[in-house]
DNA sequence: CGCGGCACGTCAAGATCTTGACACAGATCG
DNA sequence: CGATCTGTGTCAAGATCTTGACGTGCCGCG
């Protein structure tokens, strides 16, 4: 995944960020640190990054900055959350679709059972099992 | 998991080089550097703080260095590994044996379908379960 | 209305990992 | 036997993330 992502010249917390960024358009840059599950000093440099790349743009008036997706970004989304879902698809073909439910239903039960807490901005599976295969180490 | 090994004064790194230096004693810096993931260069700095708090020694002649575990470090390998224990016991506590069973074996079918290379180092899927939950972010 | 708590954004410093590069040991093969 | 090639250890530089700290806007409560 990281690999498919750097032919695109996005990094996985990049790719994070700008996934979720669009499902959410108008998040603040602390709602988003915690969504990506680092810290906000380092989503403000990683935004920073994506801002120079002309790929989100910084509205909003007062204090929170609320930023969204430029169309550019957009174009770019769509092509790596392609990539992304070839990986993905990658790793489960030797699943069948009710395995892959299953599988699916087994990971969100170990998420839960290790506290609301910890998952708590997760509850969007989807973008679960697409963010965080990798990265980490 | 990390939040627990912090309190033994271990990163999941230095955890997971611990576990496979025990479990490999005698092994070299590039073949743990490829077990834990990481570049040759992270784990030389690695295994030099580790080196440093006495919990692995360096021997070994020619131009390998041949590290081992040291008694000090065998004691804090138990505590270390019961306390990554408990988590994944409260992980799976949803679980029955048939369905953990169920899933490791799910699991183990989505890494060989992402290509052997990729995971040529982890075919003890106990380590890969224990070492990797995190870390990657 | 004023004021303390609290989250947010941001600056600076330290730690860790990666990339790139270089020198050397050991194996392979002509 | 000597040349080449791969793998290894190691140094230096750059990037990224974390920790710590500070100033500021926002909200509830006296």
């Amino acid at each position: 995944m990281e690999a498919s992502l750097r032919s695109l010249g996005l990094s996985v917390p990049q790719y994070s960020c700008l996934e979720i960024l669009n499902a959410r358009p108008g998040i603040s840059n602390a709602d988003l640190a915690r969504a990506v599950f680092v810290t906000r000093q380092a989503m403000h440099q990683l935004l920073g990054g994506l801002q120079e790349a002309e790929l989100v743009s910084a509205g909003g008036q007062g204090r929170v900055q609320r930023y969204s997706v430029t169309p550019e970004g957009q174009r770019i989304i769509t092509a790596a959350s392609a990539a992304v879902a070839a990986v993905e698809e990658q790793m489960l073909s030797g699943l069948q679709p009710s395995e892959r439910q299953r599988l699916h239903s087994d990971l969100e039960r170990c998420t839960t059972a290790l506290g609301e807490d910890t998952f708590k901005g997760a509850s969007d599976a989807r973008y679960w099992a697409r963010l965080h295969l990798t990265s980490s180490p």
